[in-house]
DNA sequence: ATTTAGCACTCGAAAGAATCAAGTGCTAAC
DNA sequence: GTTAGCACTTGATTCTTTCGAGTGCTAAAT
């Protein structure tokens, strides 16, 4: 068990490493007007925090850093449970005081503001499209061989796919397909579609309509198609202002890294609900080693349907961090089931 | 005038340095095959060539580089109309041979296509769905108090706005309205629709809807807002590998202006039709003072909509970079033309 | 039994000096 | 007009030196 001292003393090298991005030394602790222990004293007591790994040095002489088991103790145990300064309250509350009226554009200006106010790297996944059920379908031919197939969902949100038109299709036969298939597929989730197509609508167009057979065939590969989800940046540049980004290699692989939308994807959508931190190698990625990925989800209706996270250095500031990503998630949160749930 | 001699240095200079990224000095020069002067002839020419102000030297024992008007000269009077090699004009008519479904993802693959070939960044514009004509309107109801309006362009694109309805709006009447407008605005532009709005809807909306006046605000206020354009980019982090982006605060500033995609654009849509070159300074913005910037229209049914280009340092691949964009640009007119115009 | 003053020691960063290699410009000879 | 020869310039590299911040340990003070 830590004392009261080293706790103290773990927090004060944490909090001054995260301002200055430098070994922190055991005079400049003792010079801190609350601190009424001698150089000495501080000395003996980071020799035993390193020891037990909390602390480390980057060569014998220098200062300590914390460990990435220093971050993890003061993430788990020294976190107060941060209030947001007043000023970073304003800028949220005026990022939400605007009208929302569209999804994408909601989580694009969260990303930009998140990274605004941290000077980090924020990462923003839009809802989840593919959840969400089927309001209204339409097909709008182009010519007489191709067509565009329009997907509204009860969310609001709006999938096209472009559709090829068997060629002896009138626009008769091709309303009275569009009847049907709103008929029998309203409320299905866009990912159950392609399925339903044969259980459910298959016989009643086999009746119904001369062309069915390749027509749904068409059909059922538009609707497949399954669109890459979408992952938002805001500041990507602002790392590279940091000491720890001095070497343009490092730069390159994160950067690259972060160009992947599907890997970065897969490393947010952890399935854990509410706040996460993951610290420098918990991150399993090799680019990530002193970087630290924090996130929270955001849901509708009591759903969770997608995630907002700030990518920074390890130093970063984590009660201020952790205090707006809570905040903005409550936040998002509203906003969403407010557009679509709204009586 | 310059002499047939100092042409042919001034090529090979610049071939030289486009490659090695190093001053070139009369010594390596001499030694090509191709080459029967003694270094120190070679060295008068470039002495010749540096006061004629193509040839720079970054110091004074050092040697020469092209400077921004050798890069100038070269390419408009030394650079023969390049032939792709087999492997480029392959990997081109690969990309091309799949399927076209849809215009964003050829465009991004297109772009994704060109920055794997070069190790550049490429950058491409989208359709201007802008210019494109109205097919078909929409609007699907998700609630009593919002909905979304679908346009279809007959370029096959669909844009789709969130609405607000009034309050005492039945679904005949919408129905009824839906169809006002697909009768009025059917054909016109998609920027002009707002005005048209007024000229042609108003009077009949008048006649026979009851609640027009709040609807009309609304969806007038949602035709209007305008899609920022997007940019495509391919390989944003290819440039890192390359030299001159040794220095991490330069490829801060390149990234950050990357970033701001209506200035991007701005810089792409120069109006001007066919590959453009751009080299240094003449981008008039101080990020690109090293890079050059080469791009190419397409088009759809001959009517210009969209650009594709490439970011490269100064000493770029020429030649086969534009050779590359030149036929980039045709593939994509023909499959764009073909994805709408086929009959 | 803690705490602290004192001091030798370590190490990286910064500054300076020495060396090297590539390349030039100029002069004089071909 | 061309070229060999040579003194000279300059950035890059490597090696030293110096400096300062900081440590660990011992012994004295509390």
């Amino acid at each position: 068990m830590l004392s009261e001292r080293q706790l103290f003393i773990l927090r004060a090298i944490i909090d001054d490493y995260t301002q200055t991005a430098e070994a922190v030394g055991s005079r400049s602790i003792s010079k801190r007007s609350d601190v009424n222990y001698s150089p000495a004293t501080i000395r003996n007591e980071m020799a035993d925090l390193e020891e037990l790994g909390f602390l480390e040095k980057p060569h014998s002489s220098s200062g300590r850093i914390p460990s990435q088991k220093g971050y993890r103790y003061y993430v788990d145990h020294l976190l107060s449970p941060h209030h947001l300064s007043r000023s970073d309250l304003v800028d949220l509350r005026t990022l939400f005081a605007q009208k929302v009226s569209e999804t994408e554009e909601v989580i694009k200006k969260s990303a930009h503001v998140l990274s605004e106010l941290t000077s980090y790297i924020s990462v923003a996944l839009g809802p989840e499209a593919f959840e969400a059920k089927l309001k209204h379908m339409q097909i709008v031919p182009l010519n007489k061989e191709s067509a565009v197939a329009i997907m509204v969902t009860d969310t609001g949100q709006v999938e096209n796919r472009p559709l090829t038109l068997p060629s002896e299709m009138d626009m008769s036969e091709l309303e009275k397909i569009v009847n049907i298939l709103n008929e029998r597929l309203q409320g299905v989730p866009l990912y159950k579609l392609h399925t339903r197509l044969y259980t459910e609508v298959f016989n009643v167009l086999e009746k119904h309509v001369n062309n069915y057979r390749s027509f749904l065939d068409s059909f059922e590969q538009a609707v497949r198609s399954e669109r890459p989800e979408k992952v938002y940046y805001g500041g990507k540049t602002n790392l590279l202002s940091q000491p720890e980004f001095k070497d343009v290699e490092k730069v390159r692989l994160l950067l690259e890294l972060l160009e992947e939308d599907d890997k970065v994807h897969r490393m947010l959508s952890t399935g854990e609900n509410g706040v996460t931190v993951r610290i420098g190698n918990e991150n399993d990625v090799a680019a990530f080693e002193d970087l630290s990925l924090i996130t929270a989800t955001y849901s509708i209706a009591g759903k969770p349907v997608g995630t907002v996270g700030i990518l920074g250095p390890t130093r970063m500031e984590y009660p201020r961090v952790i205090g707006l990503l809570e905040h903005m998630s409550k936040d998002l949160t509203n906003a969403l089931t407010d557009l679509y749930y709204k009586k």
